[in-house]
DNA sequence: GACCAGGATTGATAA
DNA sequence: AATCCTGGTC
């Protein structure tokens, strides 16, 4: 078989891609792990992985590909595909077009779960919770226990459903994670345990998954050995990616479809680990070799093929202070006298304006807004830069933070479609009714109850007797449900239907109904790219759409735009020029978290991965002042910030210290000898003693 | 029982 | 600042 494809690879890539398949036969091999450092070429090795396997003569749909996000996935897939097709003599027919099993844990548990369906004594037809239905549902139970009313304030539906999601995702004892992550609600636990035995029946009486369920679901189901057997035997090869960002049960999953390790391939970065707060550990990838034996073979790839040497030894000089380290230091041959650039500037008014200074200075250069980044802690550090950007009239894409699908109208008109499809979704028929005037929670709990009791839900409503103050609204919804339950209209004309239903509610509830009107309106677009409406509410769910830029929609592909993003959203991307927002202490690491150890060191993970992000150029923007929100606007409350502790003093010879507006550039040895000769404080203090 | 106003509390990252 | 909860009125 011609090795062409292999060729570009280096000696550690070549291992990892081969590891079992020499030869050309492709019985599944050993466990393999490979730690892939930043920009290691870890998305191309593992995609060469998978087209090797497959023109080596392994099945593509025996073989389930598990990444960290749908993007990520197609991605993948497309990579793989790619290089199959440039093997002469490969049969492209039957080969990565045939990859079937691509996707999310979450997004694979689901399709998996509604195959084994009636085996598991699921109902297949069960339709999915986000997070805030899970939180609307945990609220509903809140209430029916009277917990909402104790002497003390009982923690809110977000905490209860973190608690509940943490103990489920690490598969630890509630009383573990009171201990442990939520200290202040320990002295409820009691309480607490009975409010997610509620929860679940609920979930259950609804018939409705959260995305936990999706893991817990499959877990349970595969801990059954014949079903694991069954399920096992189906793949040869099973792959997964961003392995240091998986969870305890997400481990368990893959131990009980694969106990002895083969065929299997897990791939991360344990310097990489960002999702903690997802009950993500990076035992997972700490512990892989040792769970098998003969232990897994590990492989490392240090070589970094994407940023400069002075950006690459900035970034391994931040990860260098982690109190705990396990893989080897990044190098390049990507020589470059430039040196990554700390910035300070006045407060974050200042930052944008200077970000945006250099951005436009960059596509002066030829540096397209495409090929340029900026990054920030949490979504709303970037909202003075998009003032800006607004006002200079340049385009931008955001991800992370408030998406398109969290918004009130969208989210309305998908409950409605929800409804429909499982009318016995509580949360979203409790949504739905209470959009009409004069229907509120009581009267709407009593006719869910009523309908939960019929054998036929939404037709037993002409029957039901409405809530007495709903009036010709009523009637209206009545009518709707039942027309789109009866399919006739048929997908996507049924989002149509349901938009025209809704769109007098819309008018009546928002100020800014045309532009709400415009998103649906976008909705719908989405829609019709989807064959049935199960399959739209289902995939919407798990991978929502995670951009959102300042016009309705994202900006056409062949128009150049800016790309704004959460750090987290920014893993595994990369791009020529890198901007990070509030590197100060405070936002990197971030105050809210309790400050324990653990904590702290994602945050440098944090820093870690931003700054691993840029290729060729790299700024970090540390502003001095932050006013403060909770006051009038343009207020001067204000705190003073330092910079992030994760750059202490000894670090700063690897950057460029710049202060801006001044612009006056100052070199390391001007920086050391900038000592303080006078202190104007204590001559100010001294003038009136 | 619905709905509004005002006080208390909580703040992020995301499948 | 935004959300959640409570207590009042229609």
């Amino acid at each position: 078989m011609p090795l062409a494809h292999l060729e570009k690879l280096n000696p550690e890539q070549r291992r990892a891609v081969e590891h079992g398949v020499r030869g050309g036969a492709c019985r599944p091999a050993g466990p393999l792990l490979v730690i892939a450092g930043a920009g290691s070429g870890k998305t191309n090795t593992l995609a060469h992985r998978v087209a090797h396997l497959i023109v080596s003569g392994a099945d593509p749909r025996r073989i389930l590909l598990v990444t960290f996000s749908r993007r990520a996935a197609s991605e993948m897939a497309r990579r793989a595909e790619r290089i199959c097709s440039q093997v002469p003599g490969a049969n492209a027919g039957i080969m990565a077009g045939a990859l079937t099993w691509v996707g999310t844990f979450h997004a694979i548990g689901a399709r998996m779960l509604r195959e084994y369906a009636e085996q598991i004594g699921l109902q297949p037809d069960f339709t999915i919770h986000d997070r805030e239905d899970s939180a609307d549902l945990m609220n509903l139970v809140r209430h029916e226990l009277g917990f909402s009313k104790t002497e003390s304030r009982f923690p809110t539906k977000g905490t209860c459903l973190a608690i509940y999601s943490r103990a489920v995702n690490a598969e630890m004892a509630l009383d573990d994670v009171l201990r442990g992550h939520f200290p202040w609600c320990a002295g409820w636990h009691v309480q607490l345990r009975t409010l997610f035995a509620g929860y679940v029946a609920a979930k259950q009486a609804h018939g409705v998954l959260d995305y936990d369920d999706l893991l817990l679901y499959w877990a349970q189901t595969v801990a059954d050995p014949a079903l694991a057997g069954d399920i096992g035997d189906r793949f040869d090869h099973i792959l997964v990616d961003e392995y240091q960002d998986t969870n305890r049960l997400q481990s368990s999953i893959l131990l009980a479809l694969k106990p002895d390790g083969a065929g299997l391939t897990v791939v991360g970065d344990d310097a990489q680990s960002i999702y903690s707060f997802r009950a993500a550990t990076v035992r997972n990838i700490l512990d892989f070799p040792s769970q098998f034996s003969p232990a897994a073979e590990v492989i490392t790839l240090d070589r970094n093929y994407r940023s400069t040497m002075p950006i690459l030894a900035a970034a391994n000089g931040v990860i260098n202070l982690a109190a705990e380290r396990y893989t080897k230091n990044l190098w390049t041959e990507r020589q470059s006298a430039e040196r990554p650039e700390l910035v300070s500037v006045r407060d974050e008014a200042d930052q944008a304006r200077y970000v945006v200074e250099r951005i436009l200075e960059n596509r002066e250069g030829g540096t397209i807004l495409k090929h340029q980044a900026v990054l920030f802690r949490t979504s709303h550090h970037s909202s003075p830069l998009e003032i800006e950007l607004t006002c200079r009239n340049i385009p931008f894409v955001k991800f992370g933070g408030l998406k398109f699908l969290d918004t009130a109208h969208v989210k309305d008109l998908m409950a409605l479609l929800r409804f429909v499809e499982n009318p016995r979704d509580r949360v979203a028929g409790f949504r739905i009714m209470q959009l009409l005037p004069g229907v509120g929670p009581t009267s709407a709990q009593r006719v869910l109850e009523l309908m939960a009791a019929h054998p036929d839900p939404i037709g037993s409503l002409s029957d039901v007797p409405p809530p007495p103050r709903a009036g010709e609204g009523w009637t209206d919804l009545v009518g709707t449900l039942q027309q789109l339950r009866s399919g006739k209209a048929g997908w996507p004309a049924e989002i149509g239907r349901a938009r025209l239903w809704y769109a007098p509610h819309l008018e009546r509830m928002h100020e800014d109904a045309s532009v709400r009107q415009a998103d649906l309106l976008q909705l719908e677009q989405i829609a019709a790219g989807y064959p049935s409406r199960t399959r739209f509410l289902t995939e919407l769910t798990l991978d929502p759409p995670d951009a959102t830029s300042d016009q309705a929609g994202v900006p056409l592909l062949d128009e150049d735009y800016l790309i704004l993003s959460t750090i987290h959203s920014a893993k595994g991307q990369e791009w020529k020029s890198v901007f990070v927002l509030n590197v100060v202490d405070g936002c990197i690491p971030s105050d809210l978290g309790t400050g324990t150890t653990a904590e702290i060191e994602e945050e440098r993970r944090l820093l870690h991965v931003a700054m691993t992000r840029a290729r060729d150029s790299l700024h970090l923007i540390t502003p001095l002042r932050f006013f403060t929100h909770g006051q009038a606007w343009q207020g001067d409350r204000h705190v003073f910030a330092s910079r992030t502790r994760f750059i202490p003093t000894a670090l700063l010879p690897l950057f460029e210290t710049v202060t801006w507006p001044q612009a006056t550039r100052v070199t390391a040895e001007q920086v050391a000898s900038r000592q303080v000769r006078i202190d104007v404080g204590a001559r100010m203090r001294s003038m009136w003693q």
